[in-house]
DNA sequence: CGGTTACATGAAAGCGGTTACATCGGAGGG
DNA sequence: CCCTCCGATGTAACCGCTTTCATGTAACCG
């Protein structure tokens, strides 16, 4: 077994030629029931496989759909990854990933990966694309469809989520429970990459606020690094104020996680003390009993994915932009004031 | 734009030849200065990127690590994965992932992925291979390791945790605390997949009890389908006897959330009426407080993956099983026997 | 000043498939 | 009975790159 048989092996051993076999392979129609059979037959023997460069540089097609992703490890990220595999699973594309953590490894990407040379087509969850590589990527003749990425992608294919109405959803919840306070916790909204939803989801609670007729306390709203220390650290002075919020909207399940640590800290309890929600509805939700907005992660994974595949496969338009609604989750740490 | 300037533009356009090209773009040093400055320029002028396919095509290489991996969602793997990444993050290799959730996926990718016309080596993360497999996955030529895979694997390069030594970690600390019944609560030892850390880790258990001159009483033992609510339930019962043990061992960290579970339902004070152990240190552990035992997730992706490059480029032969040993991190849910 | 040598470049043969086009034998039609 | 046409197969070009081997040139040497 020192070589592996090439599909001229086969087609010597067979006693055809080349393009019968090829076509016997690839089921074509034109060739004779046992003609196709015998090269079956040969091509096992021989543990035949197709070289996938060969036929990937002679069809002119990778087979490829290529995933960049922010941040791997977080818990968004792969479920996501998991709709997008349950998309390809049965197709003939390969998946092929790349994690982003560093703004320079987001600018490589951005420049070297949507290249028809290097695949069919590219799908990019949770990361925007810089300013100067939008017209870039408009023109580009690879199929791309973006995935919970809102800034700069305009005028590009994508899959998102309403992060304003899930902050308003959020919001709102805590306002019919009764609370007249109610604080943000969340990102810092300018940051390197260019995420959105902190900012948008803080726009749904000012909205939800304006509705019922109010409006922020300017020390009811912290900013910071995202985190869960971090969200801790601003929560804990946000609560330490004597006169402060009874109830907390995180702009992420990991932030509401922090916000929890620090009612602990200052013994408060939750729900009684303090009404907590976050956003995400990651899988610690359910055994904290945070009550969450819920975005649906696995589902705008696949949806991004299927985009993309009816684009490359029958080239078809694909429509701007796919709008998923998030949902709230109740459970244990919201309830009514007290 | 209607098409990708190829190599053959390339030189046209530099007034050289195709293979001056090539050398030029490669860094080859039979390449005059003057000439390989011209060349890069024409090339950035016409925009040329180098098909893959055919690059790998030609050299023979797929240029390729491919990763199967086992429940791509669960904490662990994605932590995995992110080890895998760094590794790989700044080779010339692409990252290729195949997410196995039943075992006709297992058994279809073991037959039909380590082939040298796929990939130029092989990863798998979190999946025995099935015993019809392990011959020919010995006699492959493509270079294979096994991350976290323990059945079927001895004769196979790998990495591994040792479970059963974190087994007896976690019971030895708990028996240090002066607990004198421990009860176990794990995964059923057989299942489709061929997973052995439960049943190790309950060796280990065994093992440190025995040091101390103990063994467990039959009723301190429940086995069960892995999963949170499947292990609440589990521990209930076990729990509910008067007569019970001051301290469980659960084979997972998501086995221990669901003990935490039943002890809050029951109306139990962790850890001063239950001390509670968990296995793998997962991201929630820090937030729950949960004692566990450490496996190095990341380092174990980055070292197997390491492992698979040195054998790909450097042709070194592979230290057959590389083993990461396993550490406690003591967190609140264990403390002394009251 | 002719011959060797080192260096830069070009020509062409792969790599292993797919497929347009040519070919050939036999069935069907006039 | 011959011509046409069709279905099955073969031939060869091509996909875009790398690399061996040949070639030309200029520098170096005795």
């Amino acid at each position: 077994m020192t070589r592996r048989a090439t599909i001229r092996d086969v087609a010597l051993r067979a006693g055809v030629s080349l393009a019968t076999v090829s076509r016997a392979l690839n089921g074509s129609p034109l060739v004779k029931e046992g003609t196709k059979r015998r090269i079956v037959e040969v091509a096992e023997e021989l543990d035949f496989a197709p070289s996938l460069s060969a036929r990937r540089l002679s069809l002119g097609k990778t087979q490829t759909i290529t995933v960049v992703v922010s941040f791997l490890t977080r818990p968004q990220a792969a479920e996501r990854l998991r709709g997008i595999d349950a998309a390809l699973a049965d197709s003939e594309f390969d998946l092929v990933i790349y994690n982003v953590e560093t703004v320079e490894k987001r600018n490589l990407y951005f420049r070297t990966l949507p290249l028809r040379q290097r695949t069919d087509g590219l799908l990019v969850v949770s990361l925007p694309p810089p300013d100067e590589d939008v017209l870039r990527l408009q023109g580009s003749d690879v199929p791309i469809v973006f995935v919970d990425a809102y800034e700069n992608t305009t005028r590009l294919p994508r899959v998102l989520g309403d992060d304003v109405a899930g902050g308003e959803l959020a919001t709102q919840h805590l306002l019919e429970l009764g609370h007249r306070r109610v604080g943000f916790v969340g990102d810092a909204f300018a940051n390197p990459f260019g995420f959105t939803s902190s900012r948008d989801r803080f726009e749904g609670y000012e909205r939800a606020l304006a509705l019922a007729g109010r409006k922020h306390a300017q020390e009811d709203v912290a900013l910071g690094a995202h985190g869960r220390y971090e969200a801790r650290d601003l929560a804990s002075h946000m609560l330490s104020n004597p006169d402060r919020p009874t109830a907390i909207f995180a702009a992420s399940d990991t932030q509401a996680l922090g916000v929890l640590a620090a009612a602990q800290d200052l013994g408060l309890h939750v729900p009684d003390d303090l009404s907590v929600v976050g956003y995400d509805d990651i899988e610690a939700c359910d055994f904290v009993g945070l009550t969450t907005v819920r975005q649906h992660l696995f589902e705008s994974g696949r949806q991004g994915a299927q985009l993309l595949m009816s684009e490359i496969v029958r080239r078809e338009p694909i429509p701007r932009s796919v709008v998923i609604q998030p949902e709230i989750v109740r459970r244990r740490t919201t309830g009514p004031r007290k």
